[in-house]
DNA sequence: AATCCCGCCAACCGCGTAACT
DNA sequence: CAGTTACGCGGTTGGCGGGAT
């Protein structure tokens, strides 16, 4: 027994959205909206497409004041320093840059942003994070979930994840632009072990205002520290990467 | 000129979960 | 409260185009 079809798969048409189809789709979404019921839309337009695909064609692509291509040198820093904090959950991303759609920026991240990183890789400062109990978490209960991080050598640590994340949390809540800057100077230093590092940023949010109680106003130095205690922050590699970054970290609420 | 390779990106798939009955 | 349905998300795939050989 699988999950049942969310439409008849024999009469549905896939594959890349001719004009045509854009065109009906467009304007009927125009016109009356999705009637928020995405599976029965195609039936009323006259698409042999799945719900699912209308809603993506839409959103991706179709929807008004959609941005394509061409992302900025804030916005690799925007989407970096999210990407370092709550890994990749691409809507969130997505919800800070707008006209951005989550799939443009995952497209983006996967094909172009992370091999710029990676093409900075520096020799000998491998790490390995890995994430346990990776889904023992709720909405309201993060401090429940745990990281170990493994260094070259024999030792390891365990830190919870709040300890880690909600200054950092907090901070995008009340200055979200000052957190990219502030981080992207410690943390990309050692961009060949993003992906790993950042496996245990996997906490769902459903949004980024109002998360948590007070912190200290050194937050950013306290974030990377509990991220890479035995790093010595460096802002070369975001230098290379986004052009001049500030060696003092300024932000809105200091 | 033909073929191969690779990067990019649109679209699909399957899962988790919210909403509904 | 349990079962069902639909939505939204993130991971992955496949086709296309352009550069390299």
């Amino acid at each position: 027994m699988g999950r049942a079809p969310c439409c008849d798969k024999a009469n549905v048409k896939k594959g890349p959205w001719s004009p045509e189809e854009d065109a009906k789709l467009k304007t009927y979404i125009e016109k009356y909206g999705t009637g928020g019921n995405w599976i029965a839309l195609p039936q009323k337009i006259g698409l042999k497409r799945c719900g699912k695909s209308c809603r993506l064609r839409w959103l991706n692509y179709l929807r008004p004041n959609i941005k394509h291509g061409g992302f900025s040198e804030e916005e690799d820093r925007i989407i970096l320093s999210l990407y370092i904090s709550i890994g990749s959950r691409w809507s969130i991303i997505a919800a800070q840059l707008p006209g951005r759609t989550d799939n443009d920026i995952k497209n983006y991240w996967n094909t172009r942003l992370k091999k710029k990183l990676l093409g900075k890789q520096l020799p000998n400062q491998s790490r390995n994070v890995k994430q346990e109990g990776k889904k023992n978490y709720t909405n309201n209960n993060l401090s429940h979930v745990s990281i170990t991080t493994e260094g070259s050598s024999s030792q390891s640590s365990t830190t919870s994840w709040s300890e880690i994340n909600m200054p950092l949390y907090h901070k995008m809540a009340s200055n979200q632009m000052s957190v990219a800057s502030s981080l992207i100077g410690s943390v990309v230093t050692y961009p060949s072990e993003l992906d790993e590092m950042f496996n245990f940023n996997q906490v769902k949010l459903e949004g980024l205002d109002g998360l948590y109680g007070e912190i200290s106003t050194n937050w950013s130095n306290e974030v990377s520290e509990l991220m890479f205690p035995s790093m010595t922050p460096s802002l070369q590699g975001m230098q290379q990467l986004c052009g001049p970054v500030d060696e003092q970290v300024h932000l809105g609420m200091q």
